[in-house]
DNA sequence: ATGACTGCCTCTGGCAGA
């Protein structure tokens, strides 16, 4: 069972894009974030041409997060992040597909740095890790997966002094990620590339695709019950230097069945 | 380094992203 997360930033102007990737790779589930569409915007007859079931969680504009299952409709478990009821910003969507509980996550990013913004992300990395907590109790595979807006460690990152001052990279935002780690949820990236080095996200600017000055944000958080399952990891580099690619590169993981 | 790119909705420029 392939499970990917993908921030394809835009799921309109990323369409062709998408649907390319979902044809090559033919992941069983797919978590998106930043569809930035709305509802009633959301292509859901172009996945069920190809075989996909969808869900998703939309709002106008920004953030946005939908989740896509090869042959089947994921069954929807929760529609929000508890712990705010003031919360409206559209960024954690969760459901069963065969067996699985996964969850697409689109962590806020946090800048600036300080200020309410990053308060906004402690506090919903705090949601966050009280949340998986209810899920560990359910004793069943739990994948979460999405865009964590983290930077977890030197080696996730292209040059180790880079984005120094940015809300991915305060140690109040990594420690909050190490927090998780530390609850006993497995980074399955982290485990296949203990050493680091590979990137799943290039920035559009300043020529950071064609020199390879990425890190690591996107990330598969497995329960013990799914890190039993974990064969293999890894990221679609390919489909970031691709035309009009999201300035994020699609990250998998395989379970046996 | 002030910016660089890109998508969105449209106050077609301002905001958000990371």
């Amino acid at each position: 069972m392939r499970i990917a997360s993908f921030n394809i930033n835009g799921i309109k102007a990323r369409l062709p894009r998408l649907l390319e990737w979902l044809e090559e790779t033919q992941p069983d589930v797919a978590c998106l974030q930043e569809i930035k569409s709305q509802d009633d915007g959301f292509p859901a007859a172009e996945f069920e041409k190809i075989g996909y079931g969808a869900i998703w969680h939309g709002q106008k504009s920004f953030n946005g997060v939908a989740i896509l299952a090869r042959g089947t409709e994921p069954k929807e478990t929760q529609r929000r992040l508890p712990g705010d009821d003031d919360d409206e910003q559209a960024r954690y969507l969760e459901a069963d597909v065969n067996g699985v509980r996964i969850a697409t996550i689109y962590l806020p990013n946090g800048n600036p740095q300080p200020g309410p913004k990053f308060d906004y992300k402690l506090a919903w990395m705090k949601r966050l890790r009280a949340h998986a907590g209810g899920l560990w109790d359910l004793e069943m595979p739990v994948v979460l997966a999405g865009d964590y807006n983290v930077i977890p460690r030197d080696c996730d990152i292209w040059a180790k002094d880079a984005m120094r001052g940015d809300a991915l990279r305060q140690p109040e935002s990594m420690a909050a990620y190490r927090q998780i780690l530390g609850d006993g949820w497995t980074d399955a990236l982290a485990t296949h590339y203990p050493q680091g080095g590979i990137w799943t996200y290039w920035d559009f600017q300043a020529g950071a695709w064609q020199q390879d000055h990425g890190f690591r944000i996107d990330h598969l958080l497995l329960s013990p019950h799914a890190a039993d399952r974990l064969v293999a990891s890894g990221v679609d580099k390919d489909h970031r230097g691709r035309e009009k690619p999201s300035d994020h590169a699609p990250t998998w993981i395989e379970l046996t069945d």
